[in-house]
DNA sequence: ATATGCGCAACTAGAATGGTTACTAGTTAC
DNA sequence: GTAACTAGTAACCATTCTAGTTGCGCATAT
């Protein structure tokens, strides 16, 4: 596996709070509809927190909600608060600078990825934690 | 570290294949341009194989050649054949089918994902390892 | 006061990556 | 035929990342 599942269950747990409807709700039982631990939950959610997508309150009756309405919250900002700019890693030790490949192809390369990453935010920017909300309710168990 | 530099490296090494112009080049040689182990590259270059984008020849005089020009071959391509179809791995374990959000989540998102996938590859389409080795050639060292 | 729930450090197991050595097998040059 | 060369591959190691777990401190609501 090449990438972490932190996208995937960020996604889950804001849909959840999302289809919760504006209540606080707490790491365990979000731990119990992804099936882990919520200490895995709670460093996910700080994340989340860090990109202001989400608020924790501590406390009974505490727990987390959205920091804004889930129609204004897209999978590119979960992708972009839980991956971060890890798409496309350089070389582990720097190309030989002898070479004219070599001390050449990073610059050459940057551009390019660029537009792959932007290409692939700007389509994850087209979908909501709405419309997820959306198409879970409406989906058949 | 996250994900690999498989896809960069394996980039790295197409567009030293045709800048090379067509003659056989050897994984040692290649190791020295990238600056790291000839195994390590063999390792990447039996994946380039793989997806029957070099070929390969052993003893004296031997060495590595594109199985194909270098204007038919896309950094889409180098992707499929480095990295596969790890963009978005799911859940770790499968979540609670009790849950209706943990039960549907996964398959209401497998159709986002794939277009984001689309996104990403179609717009790695559009450079070729020959655009790569025009870059390098014109780039100031 | 007490119970609740987050915050966070520490530790563990497992997997992936990159690097290295060593050996085999096939091909070319002489 | 022999020697040199190069790919093919297995085995092993160190490092890093991920996910899971325990434990304890701290703030807050009742």
């Amino acid at each position: 596996m090449n990438t972490s599942s932190r996208f995937t269950v960020g996604i889950h747990i804001l849909t959840l709070l999302a289809y919760g409807g504006g209540e606080a709700m707490t790491s365990e039982y979000m731990a119990g509809s992804v099936n882990t631990n919520p200490v895995v939950i709670r460093r996910l959610l700080s994340l989340l927190r860090a990109a202001r997508l989400v608020t924790s309150q501590g406390g009974p009756g505490g727990g987390w909600q959205l920091a804004r309405p889930a129609r204004g919250i897209t999978l590119r900002d979960v992708y972009l608060a839980t991956e971060g700019n890890t798409l496309f890693p350089m070389h582990p030790n720097a190309p030989n600078p002898r070479c004219p490949v070599g001390s050449t192809i990073q610059s050459a390369l940057s551009g390019h990825f660029d537009d792959a990453r932007h290409a692939l935010e700007q389509q994850l920017g087209q979908t909501t934690i709405a419309d997820l909300v959306q198409e879970v309710k409406t989906q058949p168990r």
